[in-house]
DNA sequence: ACCGTCAAACTAACGACCTTAGTTTATTCG
DNA sequence: CGAATAAACTAAGGTCGTTAGTTTGACGGT
């Protein structure tokens, strides 16, 4: 059907995707994913629409992978176990795509119901992990809010700057992970 | 000395930090800046190095008027009450100008020694912050990126999407703090 | 086996932006 | 009062994103 190269939105989006870990967020422009697949620039508005809708992709597309990722992660467990599980999971995502991640969690402007519901599913798998807490109603959502708050900045910040130093972050992380599983435990019940 | 306008560096980074709240982190141009003061684009090259020098000087104003203001803050107290005034001082910061404080905390990408002695500087106030938990050592480092997490991740999340919902982020933010306190208090003395 | 259809590629062109090079101009200092 | 200097300017080149209009080639039905 169509004259040679076949491109899909699929496909734009993967090539993207492995742009935007070389070139970081800002690095990715249209002229490049044209260069990288063979096709003059505004062939790709057939499948994609400019460059907004393709970062719209892609945060799609990161917000599914993470959602999917951390639910397999909390998957069979419960209490402290499930969260070093998931918290991990998320640490590894950022890492292993940075760029995507960094992208991914850029303020929208706009409210997009896709991707407000792409958002909510991950933070259902938070509030999953809380539940196992025994935490409900405000505390719960009070508490899912300390959670992203904490993973976010963190791995915010070791993908920018790498935190310095000589000291590991990887222990830093595991001491986080002890406080907020002691913070969930206590001082989240309702005793204000 | 100068034919007319009589530009010079700090009045542009003043334009300039205007205009990136008007229009975000990304909408900051050169273009706009020249028209703003009422000269040619070329023309800021006598004053700025470019675009990415503009952005440096912008970050570099942004973390010394957040060192400044978390002194301010945490002068004269101790303990908790030094946490909640810094932990707010953070928040109002990056609330009041929240352009600036996307693009301060953007990564740099170049190690710049005045930017990270900037940054360093935003660090000791947060490590004397711990010293009055009785905090020295590998657990204060640790305890500051823990804090410095929380607090980046947070503002972050509400002034990237406002978290949604009807819940109040003022009444979580001191939820966080409680359970802030509370770790430092306990957990993070050498105990691993 | 042919032809029309239609989607996907292309070319052309515009406007916004950043940046460099070279020129004009006004102020200040000797 | 004249020359030096610094800050403005004009001119020009390059990259992007985007839109409009044109070509092209594969597929389905007769």
């Amino acid at each position: 059907m169509p004259p040679r190269p076949g491109l899909t939105t699929e496909r734009l989006v993967d090539v993207a995707s492995t742009l935007i870990e070389r070139e970081g967020p800002n690095g990715l422009s249209l002229a490049r994913l044209a260069k990288e697949v063979g096709v003059k620039t505004p062939s790709l508005y057939n499948h994609i629409a400019g460059l907004q809708g393709l970062q719209r992709q892609l945060r799609l597309r990161g917000l599914d992978t993470l959602a999917e990722t951390l639910s397999r992660a909390a998957m069979g467990r419960a209490g402290k176990e499930a969260l070093v599980a998931v918290a991990n999971a998320y640490r590894d995502f950022a890492k292993q795509q940075p760029g995507l991640y960094t992208l991914t969690l850029r303020s929208t402007e706009e409210n997009d119901a896709d991707i407000q519901q792409a958002g909510r599913r991950v933070v259902e798998v938070v509030l999953a992990v809380l539940r196992g807490y025994g935490l409900e109603g405000e505390d719960a959502l009070h508490a899912t809010r300390y959670l992203r708050s904490t993973l976010h900045g963190f791995v915010s910040l070791e993908i920018g700057e790498g935190f310095g130093l000589e000291l590991s972050p990887s222990d830093t992380f595991d001491c986080i992970l002890d406080a907020l599983d002691h913070s969930l435990s206590t001082s989240f019940r309702r005793d204000k």
